[in-house]
DNA sequence: TTGTATGCGTTATCAA
DNA sequence: TTGATAACGCATACAA
């Protein structure tokens, strides 16, 4: 039988509370007693059982709060079935999930929606916008107690615990060791399909890309990019007069949305079959371009676990105490083909 | 506050006991109390509460027995290292882990491991040899009471819970699109060197790579198809064996184990630049052929999360009860190249 | 500074 | 067929 707080008691000749009170560090405790509790527990192996935590926990209505910035975006569909899933996995030990999704990127209503649930939760899992009004609100939340995990997008300068998401560069990169495996490092000549250079982790991607042609492709060219601020239409428009003006283009990297729009673009004018495209993330536009041979490689970054482990990351900070390991989750760069979509 | 049997007990007018009867199904309870009982628990929407349960659970202590074929097999290290991740993992909460490894298949060895361990668990975790004896080791297990449940390679006809591991077949046809990837579909002229034609995993393996020639690259031809029985000095005899008999071979689908013996046969012949090879797993001898530049990709079976979730498993079933609810997990077909290794 | 009592939700045992 | 009670391990309010 694993050893309990009540045997650490016991061989101390003391009583369960002040064994509590040493291993959790709430003090009042002679000093001498302390360091032979400490000692005791450390021989014997004590591991805390986190059944007995949690039901204790469980005196308080314990919630965790979920802002995302995810209507009409199919990217979260996934990150939203990970979090519903570990909602009905956490759900049999007492703590639920308050989901508030947002349209769109909007600082004042993040905010809102943020203070909206406040009151009820206990922490809060968020893809912030890269503001210093969403950085303070972070830290805001942190020194009143509700602990703070960004999710897909990380925030520079504020409290959160941790962050769970892409490794950006290594998908730039990932993506361009597939084009460089479809062509066999031929010359190429790449037109960037871009979200918007404001946001880090787009750049990161190109950056990764780049990098990659520096090392090992070094006859790939890069020779436009311009941005779709993720919208088809926008992308549809912008990839008409990139090829129109580029024609030697014989290659695009798609690196945030807009893929519906770019590939309408390529197929309207008839360049689909000499084309090789690449780009991010398992949506139904761009399984249906895989499906059509327009798209050749989607590189997915596991929206499925982002969405589930940020929430287990929380709950068991809530019912242990105990911050992550890590402060960095980077999921994997999945590289994904007609075959194992 | 989510709502627990003591209050149905209090709406019902009956005590704890009686509703824990009738929820566990353990009968000795009149029909109608029975039937209001279940009618309010499932009005209230009543979740048995996990905590308690373990909790309850922790009156008898757990054990779950592992047993797998691993020593000396390189791919089996994630297997383990998720393995003794989710022991960590569920320590909190009063259940052990017996691991028991094994070097090569044979089969009395095999019963002889279960049985040693068989008094000290209730539950097994099992990458069976598929033999008539283990199925029968399977049943007796079962209906002693322990549940089993199969690991990366499954066995027919037998009582096991539920199986998680790879979908091989799927696995060659992935291999097979990454062929396709990298020659363009141009024609090809395959050497298939497999483990062994009495694993039906690599069987399958190979029955996929063919559906995607027959599917979408008719120009593929495989030539020739020899064993290594995973052994690196065999594949590096059979290899150059094949190579010299076939000197037209310009592409290697290597199956299962012998990566090492496949390329060093490859290279001594100086054919890396012209061979475009595929393999399986992420093993310290694929990772170096890949960084090499004789492998082009590799096909992993998320190793970790094998060993990972089949002890969450095994721990769920435990302690709820509840089995799972899917026969077979299927881990993804991830492909790795050099950029995300 | 330390000890005691109570409760979290479930299951098991014993008595009625 | 049912009810009452103790126990699982931990946290906490309160008493000493």
């Amino acid at each position: 039988m694993a050893v309990t707080i009540k045997q650490i008691a016991e061989m101390c000749g003391v009583s369960r509370g002040t064994v509590d009170r040493v291993l959790n560090n709430r003090g009042k405790v002679k000093k001498e007693t302390e360091q032979m509790i400490r000692k005791i527990a450390e021989d014997l192996g004590y591991v805390p059982n986190m059944a007995g935590k949690v039901l204790a926990a469980n005196r308080k209505e314990l919630a965790i709060g979920v802002v995302l910035a995810s209507e009409g975006n199919a990217f979260f569909d996934d990150v939203l079935r990970g979090i519903r899933r570990a909602e009905t996995e956490i759900a049999g030990y007492g703590t639920k999930v308050i989901l508030k999704t947002l349209k769109g990127y909007n600082v004042q209503q993040q905010r809102e929606a943020i203070e909206e649930i406040r009151p009820h939760i206990n922490a809060l899992i968020l893809n912030p916008i890269s503001d210093p009004i969403i950085a303070q609100e972070i830290d805001d939340l942190v020194d009143s107690g509700i602990c703070v995990i960004t999710i897909n997008t990380d925030i520079q300068n504020s409290k959160r615990m941790c962050y769970i998401g892409s490794d950006y560069t290594k998908g730039g990169e990932t993506a361009c060791g597939m084009l460089g495996m479809i062509t066999g490092g031929a010359p190429t000549k790449i037109g960037v399909i871009t979200g918007s250079t404001l946001v880090l982790g787009h750049n990161q991607r190109i950056t990764g890309f780049q990098n990659v042609i520096d090392r090992r492709y070094q006859d790939f060219r890069i020779v436009d990019c311009e941005q779709t601020d993720d919208d088809d239409i926008q992308a549809f428009e912008v990839t008409k007069e990139m090829l129109t003006e580029h024609p030697e283009i014989d290659a695009i990297f798609i690196v945030a949305g807009g893929v519906y729009g770019v590939c309408r673009a390529v197929i309207s004018m008839h360049l689909e079959e000499q084309m090789h495209i690449i780009c991010f993330d398992s949506t139904p536009a761009s399984v249906e371009m895989i499906k059509k041979g327009v798209i050749q490689a989607t590189i997915c970054q596991q929206p499925f676990t982002q969405g589930n482990k940020s929430v287990h990351l929380a709950f068991n900070y809530l019912v242990s105490g105990l911050k992550p390991e890590k402060e960095y989750y980077f999921v994997k760069n999945e590289i994904k083909i007609l075959e194992n979509l």
